[in-house]
DNA sequence: TCAAAAAACTGATATAGAACATATTTCTCA
DNA sequence: TGAGAAATATGTTCTATATCAGTTTTTTGA
């Protein structure tokens, strides 16, 4: 039996019980700890790159990692932000497909790496982490589909404010002017996760700047006016 | 026991082999068949609509049917199209949210209706039908961030390449000028595939028209270049 | 079978937002 | 700590495509 680190055993992991393994017995997590390995990724760094052949299930310890696709010409498209709790390339493992997306560290982060054989017996041994594969699973693809939707239906603005209220829900965070985003994003990050250019995004950003509904400390940004924000989100004109 | 007509049993299904249950044995369909309803919808009928309460899983037998998600203002954005051996209604099933968009028969429809507590079961007892749900909403999922990197990415020409051959995948049926696409969209929902208005759309499948990309035999799109058309699709200028 | 409605098509105009250019601020690490 | 490199910001131009308006064709059902 190989011996773990009393720190990168799942019982003490930051992200215990929000992710696919929250309802597995301490036993059946000390089995799991012995099959997986436990690395960091520096911010910028890939955990796997589109077109690569998957080998495992990623789980996210904690930091934020973006999950992007890039199309002929180079272009990239953020498809979505994955955090602490998440579970990471479990698509490709499960068609068995390559990777069709690329996964990068947003900042400083702790990933554990399970065997791709001992993920697929787990999950038909046991069924509460094949149902919360399936929740989670119809969670994202959820996500997606709003996206699609918005994307196709709302114009910048009503996007940004849409991004803003979602980033507020995942990586809110109190403070006394309102409430703060606690994740690291470029504003190009963020104008390609709307599906923009980031000139346009920067001019809605200093926009909602101007009226008042969001303050920037540094790069780090703050909703202070979520109601109105809201209204801009729900496109009501 | 109640009693099915023999054309209503899972195993007399033309989808039989295809969907999430292609591996149950003879008895468990026999099961299966006992707990669900057979219902045919016509051609703009609709199975359930984005606001209600999920109470089971929809089960396609024959026949297209659009997933639509519509947004404040009313506009309509078609999110995928399920035929034949697909399931409906299982994301907000598992999510346990109210249905977050509608399902419209495109065409005639023959659909089955399982309850909620007998698929839930069926998960929980039944890996590979578990397996065959996390593989479907995998892909589907996979579809979705497709369709999300293209709406970002490319532009209209590209888009309808793309959905063309994308049609042709899951519709085509050959003919002496070439493939077929078996499927009956008007050109509005065409256009509300690939994020655009209609107008804009016609344009362009007259363009391809002109080009000799592909042919019109009556509403019914063929493709009479697909290798051009992959071009276009790709984005190579 | 024919009239009304719906869908398909074509042309003209308007505009949101991309793309380019350039200035300023903020990071980074030597 | 300071120089070079990113990132942010702002002004200007340009274009893809939405929108509006109108005609022709197809579908529908009475």
């Amino acid at each position: 039996m190989r011996k773990i680190k009393e720190a990168d055993k799942c019982q003490s992991c930051p992200s215990r019980g929000k992710g696919i393994f929250c309802e597995l017995e301490n036993n059946d997590l000390d089995d799991l700890s012995q099959h997986k390995v436990t690395n960091t990724y520096k911010k910028g760094q890939t955990l796997f790159v589109q077109g690569n052949h998957p080998f495992g299930l990623y789980c996210i310890n904690s930091g934020n990692i973006k999950v992007t696709k890039t199309g002929a010409d180079g272009k990239e498209t953020i498809v979505r932000v994955a955090q602490g709790g998440d579970v990471l390339g479990h698509r490709s493992l499960f068609t068995n497909d390559f990777y069709t997306a690329t996964a990068t560290a947003l900042e400083d982060t702790k990933v554990c790496f399970i065997d791709k054989k001992y993920i697929l017996k787990l999950i038909e041994d046991k069924p509460s982490v094949s149902l919360h594969v399936i929740n989670k699973l119809s969670r994202d693809m959820g996500a997606a589909e709003n996206k699609l939707t918005s994307l196709h239906q709302k114009n910048v603005r009503e996007r940004l404010a849409e991004l803003l209220l979602l980033l507020e829900q995942t990586h809110g965070e109190d403070v006394e002017e309102g409430r703060k985003l606690n994740i690291k994003l470029t504003r190009e990050e963020m104008a390609t996760m709307i599906g923009t250019a980031n000139e346009t995004l920067i001019r809605f950003i200093s926009e909602f700047k101007d009226e008042g509904l969001i303050e920037q400390k540094g790069k780090t940004i703050i909703l202070t006016n979520k109601e109105k924000l809201a209204g801009w989100a729900n496109s009501a004109y």
